[in-house]
DNA sequence: TTTATTTGGTTTATAACATAAACTAATTTA
DNA sequence: TAAATTAGTTTATGTTATAAACCAAATAAA
C-alpha cells in the first residue's frame, strides 16, 4: 500500500536540489544555494550525499580563478528521483 | 521557490498514517499498524507527536475487553496535510 | 488450572540525519 | 595592506526515526 520511500530523496534539501538538477543540464553551487536558499555547509554535505549515492556527478573546477562545483544529475538520479515521484503520488493522492 | 515542508508531515510513517486519516472517518491503532506495516513503537511514538501537533485525535477506549486507541484527524490536520501535498508539488513538479 | 502465547500497546535506547556554526583558503575591493 | 567577499568544507549539536525491550491484560493450550 505505502512503498518504501527513498530516503536519500526524502529530505527537504535533497530532494529540492534533486528537482532542480531534473531540469537542467547541470547546475553549480551557488546556483544551488541561492535557489534552495541553504546555507552553504548544509548544501556540502547534501551534495556529497547525492554524490555518494551516484545520484549526481560533482566536478570540482575554476569559473575564472573562482572555484566553481559543477553539478549534473545521473542516470541512475534520474530514475531515482521518478520512482520516488511515484512513490510519493501514493501517500499524497493520484 | 521551494517552500518549507512541514516537518511533522514530511515523514514517511507520520504521512502514511494522514494519509490513511484523510480518507476515513477513524481508524484504530490495529488497522493503522496493518495499513503502514509499521512496529507498534514507531506508530505509538508518531501518533502521539501528531495529537500533540493537534494533527489528530486520539481516544483510547476498549473492543469487547480489549484496548483500542482509535484515531481520527482534525480540521487543522486535514488542513496541514492538504498545504503539505500542495508545498510537495513545487518539489516534484505538476 | 497454570502456563504459554497473543494482543495492544508504551517506554527507552541508539544510530542516522539535518542543520548551523565555525573554519579555511583564495580573491577582490577599499 | 587590510578588510570583505566568494566558495566552499569540517565539525558539533540537537532532532528524528526506528527498533528493541518491556508491560499488562486476554486468550489458548496442556
Amino acid at each position: 500500500m505505502f512503498p518504501k520511500l527513498d530516503p536519500l530523496l526524502h529530505s527537504e534539501l535533497r530532494l529540492a536540489v534533486m528537482s532542480l538538477l531534473a531540469e537542467v543540464s547541470q547546475a553549480d553551487f551557488t546556483y544551488l544555494k541561492k535557489q534552495t536558499g541553504a546555507t552553504s555547509g548544509n548544501l556540502s554535505v547534501q551534495i556529497d550525499k547525492l554524490q555518494s549515492a551516484g545520484y549526481i556527478a560533482v566536478e570540482k573546477g575554476f569559473k575564472g580563478k573562482m572555484p566553481c562545483t559543477t553539478c549534473k544529475i545521473t542516470a541512475a538520479g534520474a530514475e531515482a528521483f521518478e520512482n520516488y515521484v511515484v512513490a510519493l503520488k501514493d501517500y499524497i493522492g493520484r
